[in-house]
DNA sequence: GACAGATGAAGGA
DNA sequence: TCCTTCATCTGTC
């Protein structure tokens, strides 16, 4: 793995939850962190216009999720780097719609891999968008909430906010 | 190749 | 009914 640093241009995203950081590449959004995350400072002054338009796209999306509205356009994702069994299942997430939920194995038996609940687990992890590639709809077999990158609190919150009452009882 | 993980199902108390 | 254990599948190192 090289160690050079990523390319794109962060941002700063003010939204009513907090302060997100968005990177930006050329290709799309790369990257999502919750506020309080660390991310790199914001590098965006010099970002070119086609960033620009991304990052608009993203602030709408955003701030849309947070407040639990349906965001009929999304910003280009930059995937790149990701395995392809990563990004099935987070196109499989994209189709889930607000206010639904899945839990995992029933994603894994989408990507006719039933069994491959754990495997669908860790690529949510991975997942460098969240709130737009909706992991937090993602919920145990028995209803529980499960993990979230950005902590559970996130995820009570973002499914609340779509009207999801979650089990809310983590393990 | 070994290990870890945001699961799920089955079996036992 | 609850708790523990094990099987499953994929990604990362």
């Amino acid at each position: 793995m090289k160690t050079s640093p990523p390319a794109g241009w962060w941002f700063e995203i003010e939204t009513s939850a907090g302060n997100f950081s968005a990177r930006i590449t050329a290709r799309g959004l790369a990257e999502l962190r919750f506020p309080g995350e660390r991310a790199p400072k914001a590098t965006g002054t010099d970002a070119p216009p086609a960033a620009l338009i991304i990052l608009r796209t993203t602030v709408a999306a955003l701030r849309a999720a947070i407040a639990g509205t349906p965001h009929s356009k999304l910003p280009p994702l930059d995937w790149g780097g990701a395995t392809t069994f990563q990004q099935s299942v987070w196109r499989e997430l994209q189709r889930i719609g607000p206010g639904c939920t899945r839990s995992y194995g029933g994603i894994a038996a989408r990507l006719r891999k039933p069994g491959a609940a754990r495997a669908v687990g860790a690529a949510c992890g991975a997942n460098p968008v969240p709130v737009l590639v909706p992991c937090h709809r993602v919920l145990a077999a028995d209803g529980g909430l499960g993990g979230f990158s950005g902590g559970l609190e996130w995820k009570r919150r973002l499914l609340a906010a779509e009207g999801v009452a979650a089990a809310a009882t983590a393990k």
